[in-house]
DNA sequence: GTCGTTCATGTGATCGATCACATACGAGCC
DNA sequence: GGCTCGTATGTGATCGATCACATGAACGAC
């Protein structure tokens, strides 16, 4: 008594544009109308062949589609591999407005500092044909590398421009800088520095010439700048260079730096505001439960993330750009003396 | 005089094997072998063919290879639409480690509370034919959903066991929740109290039930509980609510929740560590900088990120799941009285 | 010296869609 | 009636890879 092997289920492949038409009595090419909707096609027709896919529960087949059309209906993002708030969000919004105009969405990241891995990252996603990049951090070497690789592919930068972006968003990131530090001009100080991002990152250098613009304006030098590296501990670091300097005022290039510096402040025992304003740069949730709260510039990186997906698909009704906005908490005061 | 149009340029198209195998001499099947670097090849074949490839710049289209072979080699990432540092430093890894091994990554965000757009998601994911998805944020409702559509793709579950995990990673949790609570515990106080996180998120009922479990073990009753939403906001309510209760100790079960507390803990003029400690849960890289800096457990999220891409691509060689690690930084002491 | 094996390579069908083109039918016009 | 035109649908080639199978050469075993 052998159990012989069954001959196999029936039909263990998906449901393919035949097999619908099949079923609706149609040609297959009609079952491709349906799935395009092509304007010339009976209703009744068109109920026929959805009724028929709805009982195989067909799956289009993309990489057929993306074959035979030779469109990829995907977009790249290029991305740093941080697990930074600010990129996130905007690749979760870019994700969202992408599916919701039926493009697919990967992801590749980047060391940014690594132009091998770079290399790597924008290669994988030519290699998967995708239509356009969004390029989440944008950092000189990133956009070098792309423009070296020349791979016909249309980007978008994130927060600061690349080469087809023309003006409008980068603005953001000088108009915000100058918001910030309007803001402790305004308040009497006269000693303000600014801690900035690593220096070939687009958006920290739109920061800091935006302070550097704003202190000029106003008869300031703008000669009290540190850098950091965006995280906390570098802005610890350089807020107590700065302080050593007897600097009043900080504007941080982004609200982890702002953090540090305010432990810094705590750590070499003065009050803020009291005895040193602190200005950051994002407004991350979590900044209103700082101690104290941080005074910081709100950007819409959401927003962002949705303008670059729209701008990369050609909707040229681009409106015009959020402009951020300063949010005034309580770690910014006039000067004591 | 009329300018005639071009007969256009002469290969607009890009190289596809028959391109690379007319260069190289051999035949189509012979360039798809150097492409899969199939055994039985000589080497000095292989070498021609490479140079062709290299000369024509030739990049294998995947949509093409992913149609005859019917594998897409791409991983679905399934997220909530957070910018939330947890997640995104999965994400990030598990891209990383999928790319290593040949994977694309596409994601894809849910809201997660709503049905309709968890199954977008999913299906999404389906009908790109991914072979198998990662779940970033799992809740409830999304592991019902996915079961519900039962889309034949293995899926595998970061930070949180679902229905294909057996055991190993789900004890993370409850063993850095019962890490938590066992410090406040030992440190002397008895009236302490947990933030936990939404109910329908594993991770929140996992930490609960470690919270539950220790204090049970010591013969502490465990009824000073509040809910929050993960965020800072959330977190100085549910504080603020168990104050009321007289705690003296306050395990939350994330950090940003934990920085709502410290935060909610300085409106009520009380002094942390000295009049309430507080222990976090992730150890993002600003809690050093929180004031005071917070005792928190770390987990290493990257790590589950590629342990998830392991283990769903069947490296079976699963190494022991990394074990969670308090960091006691500067947010408890034993109780003031 | 023929046979079976293994290695190295080629030939044609195939995956599941779209594309280019053909066809059938009815309406409108001279 | 004969023409053109627009709508609705079908036929076969095509995209660029892999797959199944065939073939030719080299080599040892009997």
């Amino acid at each position: 008594m052998t159990a012989h092997s069954d001959p196999e289920d029936p039909r263990p492949r998906a449901a393919s544009v035949f097999d619908v038409a099949k079923v609706a009595g149609v040609s297959h090419q009609t079952v491709s109308r349906v799935l395009n909707d092509h304007p010339s096609l009976r209703d009744a027709t068109r109920q026929k062949v959805l009724t028929a896919m709805r009982e195989l529960n067909y799956r289009p087949n993309a990489a057929a589609r993306a074959l035979s059309s030779s469109r990829s209906r995907m977009i790249g993002i290029l991305s740093t591999s941080s697990g930074e708030y600010g990129p996130a969000s905007s690749v979760a919004a870019a994700e969202t407005a992408a599916r919701g105009r039926g493009y697919s969405v990967t992801i590749a990241n980047a060391d940014g500092l690594d132009p091998l891995s770079v290399n790597e990252a924008v290669n994988h996603l030519a290699n998967l044909a995708a239509e356009g990049l969004v390029v989440v951090a944008p950092q000189t070497r990133v956009l070098a590398a792309l423009s070296a690789l020349s791979i016909g592919i249309p980007f978008v930068t994130l927060q600061a421009s690349g080469p087809e972006t023309p003006g409008a968003r980068e603005l953001d990131q000088v108009v915000g800088a100058r918001l910030a530090t309007a803001h402790l001009v305004a308040l009497g100080h006269t000693r303000v520095g600014h801690i900035a991002g690593p220096p070939e990152w687009l958006d920290a250098s739109q920061r800091l010439a935006g302070f550097r613009d704003e202190l000029a304006q106003h008869g300031l030098g703008a000669d009290l700048i540190a850098s950091g590296d965006w995280s906390a501990a570098s802005g610890y670091r350089a807020a107590t260079a700065l302080l050593d300097q007897g600097v009043t005022a900080i504007f941080a290039g982004n609200d982890q730096m702002a953090l540090g510096a305010l432990s810094a402040a705590t750590a070499a025992r003065l009050e803020v505001p009291g005895d040193l304003s602190i200005v950051g740069f994002d407004d991350v949730p979590e900044a209103a439960y700082y101690h104290p709260p941080l005074t910081t510039v709100r950007q819409d990186l959401a927003e962002a993330g949705r303008r670059a997906v729209a701008l990369l698909l050609g909707e040229s009704d681009a409106a015009p750009s959020v402009q951020p906005e300063l949010i005034v908490r309580a770690s910014t005061a006039p000067p004591r003396r």
